[in-house]
DNA sequence: ATTCGCAATAATTTCTGATATATTCTTAAT
DNA sequence: ATTAAGAATATATCAGAAATTATTGCGAAT
């Protein structure tokens, strides 16, 4: 549970990227930097270097001389992360069914069978590890590109990866039955080395839960605009 | 020529970042932190700051505990770089086509317009003058994609085109005659609304890069080799 | 010769505190 | 209501030093 490293610094920086990830430090946020000093318990220059290396990835904002802030959400941003994750993902996809060996094989096995007892451990009502689930997924995702043979490609669609999970955990609602299927589709096909199926299956995966996450952040929105406004403040 | 900013922070970021792309600062050199602070006198933290970003870009490497180290080059990174550009710069380039408007349009021909001039320039032999000619070829490819409506695309290239780009440096043998061909066969298709057309020269563009780039890096590595032992101790 | 362990050295990481500068808030005035 | 000046707050930057870790050099042992 604990998020432990090496370094201070490593650590902070992977505390305050779990906050924003997890919507513990929200969409928007003015990142105070006494604040967070005593939330992370860090000097400050460590955790400047923190927020820098957060900034470059496009976690924070950090427009000069006036701080650091967490990067605020749109719909827009979240269709661009989606689709460019499609283009990325699925180019990787098709390397890795053309280059993956039969390590691979194994490693991609073992990741979709830990996926799926956690995805019918979520289907039956056990919402308690959604943490642990989504890890699950990003090993699953990671698993079926990591014989792409590209670690710039790799290192990309990480950091898309966690700005698409960003949104998925905002909204907090997931379409359990139906990924799933997904997770089975893409898996069986990559295996059966068929491009283009498993392809589509990336495809549609990521653009439907693009379709889900969008339609929930409305209804988020709107409900939030209703809890903001005095009431009878309409201007 | 300075490179000034409003922050020292961001204006030392550019400055180690300029010497890396230019090589000023060679591949694989360790960056120790009391030399860059007199190098670019500025503090530590600030200084580590700036190191942050970069690595988290990728142009430092940054392993735990020992400290800086500029970006190591190989021909499988600039591969992978030459076809992730491919990749992201011809799917930009399609969606800028579909949606580029008149002032898209204008940018273009101006941005094409000054890169010819200069590409002439360099053709008649005036060598003095690379990295204007080099940032004259960044606005040109910037314009042309600049109209695909996703700034997240766009600053994944820009990352992209700058690691692209410290290769060109690194062998500093360009391609004129040819390259100024293919950027007026982009320019043209872009023009007149052909994705297809603009898209393959553009892919050619980018991969005969490549190709040229590979074989320089491969007659330089010889001959640092052979520069680097000593006589006759082969072992 | 090579390797191994250990001390000496060097470098990095982290923290504290201080200063200058920029931003934001408050208050007063138009 | 808007603006302007001044006060309060926050950031950016620097210097120096303590703590931790890596590297180097040397002598002993294989």
């Amino acid at each position: 549970m604990t998020q432990s490293s090496a370094t201070v610094g490593t650590s902070t920086y992977l505390k305050i990227k779990r906050d924003i990830l997890f919507g513990a430090l929200e969409p928007g946020a003015k990142l105070k930097l006494d604040d967070l000093k005593a939330r992370y318990s860090t000097s400050l220059s460590t955790l400047r270097e923190a927020l820098n290396r957060l900034a470059s990835e496009g976690f924070v904002d950090a427009p000069e001389q006036r701080g650091f802030f967490v990067k605020p959400v749109s719909a827009k941003d979240l269709g661009e992360i989606a689709h460019l994750r499609v283009l990325l993902e699925c180019h990787a996809l098709r390397l890795s069914i053309a280059n993956g060996d039969t390590e691979w094989e194994g490693t991609l096995v073992a990741a979709h069978h830990k996926l799926h007892v956690m995805e019918q451990r979520m289907l039956s009502g056990d919402e308690s590890e959604t943490e642990a689930w989504k890890r699950y997924d990003w090993e699953f995702h990671q698993a079926l590109i990591s014989a792409c043979k590209s670690s710039n490609l790799l290192s990309l669609h990480a950091t898309l990866y966690d700005k698409y999970l960003r949104y998925q955990m905002l909204v907090l609602t997931h379409r359990g039955q139906e990924a799933a299927a997904e997770h089975r589709e893409m898996f069986e096909a990559a295996l059966a080395r068929d491009p283009d199926r498993a392809v589509a299956a990336l495809k549609t995966h990521i653009l439907k839960g693009l379709e889900h996450t969008v339609e929930a952040m409305g209804e988020a929105e709107v409900s939030a605009e209703i809890t903001v406004q005095s009431p009878g403040s309409a201007r």
